[in-house]
DNA sequence: TTTTACCCTATCGATTTAATAGGATAAATG
DNA sequence: CATTTATCCTATTAAATCGATAGGGTAAAA
């Protein structure tokens, strides 16, 4: 499952995209906007401006923006940092890695072979999949 | 993240997969062979033999054995009875569809459009993939 | 110096997960 | 027919995670 905290920040990534970037935009106009609790998405944002996403104002007239261009942010990289790992399991995990303590050999193992699969065809889909083409 | 349900239930499978389907095997050997808490695995193959993928033999000499060829198992078949829905949020789901109560647009939405991609590309490979494949 | 809006940590309730406990039931065996 | 074997079934629990909230701190603008 998708948390929310990741469907909210791509939500907020998105309206973001879609606003000039010089023009700061404050947490409660995204979460009036896109119905999220605004303490909840403040948190988020900030993890976003800590993971280099964004730059933040403070002040009158503060708020967040984009310090990218949505077209250089593929969404392997705001998966990972809101999500955490792609693999939907930690032994095909390529940032994530750990070995299964129940499993003798990777290698033999149905679950590492199919969980592989799906890791390679996921990841191809986030690496291809910039910020830029869901803010259409 | 995939549960230890369903790595567990894929495991048991595929061991049964590679024995004969005329002779059931104790769920303590399955348990031994894969290391897989005892008591778990019991309520997993509960489980698996309550959704038809199982067949069961009580008292000495009995055990659990399958009751479908391998090739005949699709893994979205056992996803679905272990794991739940294979889409990682429910609105993009086939099988256990819900609206988000956030989302005023599905059509609009930029997680939606994402994760379709990802359901896609994710069920073309359980269609594809049986439990014959996974026991070689 | 007042207002505005982000910054940061801590906490909480609800849910889910993985595992365990403990006995009931049914089949084979001698 | 009694005993052993092995599945059947329900309930419980400890730990972890999630989504959300509380509440005050800090910096910038007016």
């Amino acid at each position: 499952m998708l948390s929310k905290k990741t469907k909210y920040g791509i939500k907020a990534l998105t309206y973001l995209a879609k606003q000039d970037r010089n023009v700061p935009v404050q947490i409660a106009t995204i979460s009036e906007s896109e119905n999220i609790s605004l303490k909840f998405l403040e948190s988020i944002l900030l993890t976003l401006r800590k993971n280099g996403f964004l730059g933040s104002k403070k002040g009158k007239g503060g708020g967040y923006y984009l310090l990218k261009d949505p077209k250089d942010i593929p969404m392997t990289t705001v998966m990972r940092v809101l999500e955490g790992p792609i693999a939907m399991i930690p032994c095909v995990s390529l940032n994530f890695y750990e070995k299964c303590a129940d499993c003798p050999d990777e290698n033999a193992c149905a679950v590492h072979m199919l969980m592989l699969k799906v890791r390679d065809n996921t990841l191809q889909i986030f690496r291809n999949t910039t910020l830029a083409d869901l803010s259409i």
